[in-house]
DNA sequence: CAGCCAGGTCAGCGTTTGTTTACCTGCCCT
DNA sequence: AGGGCAGGTAAACAAACGCTGACCTGGCTG
């Protein structure tokens, strides 16, 4: 499996067409960290081994432990990398149009979708203390800003609402990718479209789903 | 931790009170079980070990293997007892009060309450492709029952929003055990009702939510 | 009471895990 | 052209894993 490991030439051209260069730190580490998201979201902390990621990247194994420490040092760039890309994307949340933004998240079916990776990281414990708080905050923020842009009287009340929807969310992740229920699983982003707005404008107090 | 490893005699009494016998393979079996239960819904597959579970149910490692065949047959035997429980659980639903029931069903805090054990039993997965079907049947199961309680016009859009539904339910069973974001995970039956019977009344077509 | 077997113990097997050490080698610089 | 070093490789380490076989022993039966 994996026969071309990142870059290999496609045999139609002779010297140093595309490859950057035989040996690039920053390159080698880019695509260890690539493999290991998909890897620990894909199957989780435990199961996944580091000789595993090493091969799925084509790198040395040794080379895990020279860029980031450890496995668990990996694990935690992983999750860095899945926080920026939350932080990042709900910079860009429509205001209204939470169940939109819910769908697209989600929909995605089975291409790496770098949100819905990172989503599934989240969800994943590499046992450590220090890192299992970090998801804990991530995803605590991830809930405010939520119940913030629902908007609503009780804050408190709007909080627990907005929990639940990122319940659903992760749920829904859950569901589509680990297990293979029908037609959660294969349902497009239109078609869940329809009933995440139902969902959203009832539990979320003062949301507005636009037309 | 747990010093008392299942039936210990209380230290107020000497010979022979309590303690059925002194070797009673289906106890042991039983006490295995539920140690194995509670690790696996806990911690996952691959986190726990054979000597973990041993130990915390205060018996000699080999016995897993003489009782269950191997590790993934102690699982599948724990999958089994997890399926029971819940197809014991849907036999009792409310036809109306499906937000009752998730809340009921997700409520307890901390406490090792065997429905939410079940649950987060079936989120778990051994890398077995025949237990994961397992999994699989028993969850889709579970919503298509949903659905039909839900009623509704179009039967497989029913069932695509009982599944997110059942996604919400496993969601937060998920969020309250493995992180502890507040107030999520410290909100009570009562306060989860609320905003379920919203979730509930508007995602499912013809579901009624008794006053 | 003696015999027997289910129930339980113990030590160690072979494998896999994450990690480390010592060793090459391509690439840049003067 | 040729050191020098960052980048990469291979082999092996100790620990932990699931599992097994040979061995005890409590408790019922004849």
């Amino acid at each position: 499996m994996t026969a071309s490991p990142a870059g290999d030439p496609p045999a139609t051209c002779d010297d140093a067409p595309i490859e950057r260069r035989r040996r690039d730190a920053g390159r080698t580490r880019h695509v260890l960290l690539e493999a290991a998201r998909a890897r620990f979201a894909r199957d989780g902390y435990a199961v996944t081994t580091v000789r595993d990621i090493a091969e799925e990247a084509g790198v040395n194994v040794a080379l895990i432990n020279r860029y980031f420490m450890s496995k668990e040092g990996l694990f935690e760039a992983c999750l860095t990398t899945a926080v920026t890309d939350v932080r990042r994307d709900e910079n860009g949340l429509p205001i209204d149009g939470i169940a939109e933004g819910i769908a697209s998240r989600v929909g995605s079916s089975t291409d790496d979708d770098r949100l819905r990776v990172a989503l599934l990281l989240l969800l994943r414990s590499s046992g450590d203390d220090r890192i299992d708080e970090l998801r804990r905050s991530v995803l605590s923020a991830v809930s405010e800003k939520m119940a913030a842009a629902a908007g609503g009287t009780d804050p408190d009340s709007a909080l627990l609402r907005a929990q639940i929807v990122l319940a659903t969310t992760l749920g829904i992740v859950t569901l589509r990718s680990s297990l293979g229920i029908q037609p959660l699983s294969s349902a497009t982003e239109q078609q869940l479209l329809e009933p995440l707005r139902d969902l959203v404008r009832a539990v979320l107090p003062g949301a507005e789903t636009p037309s």
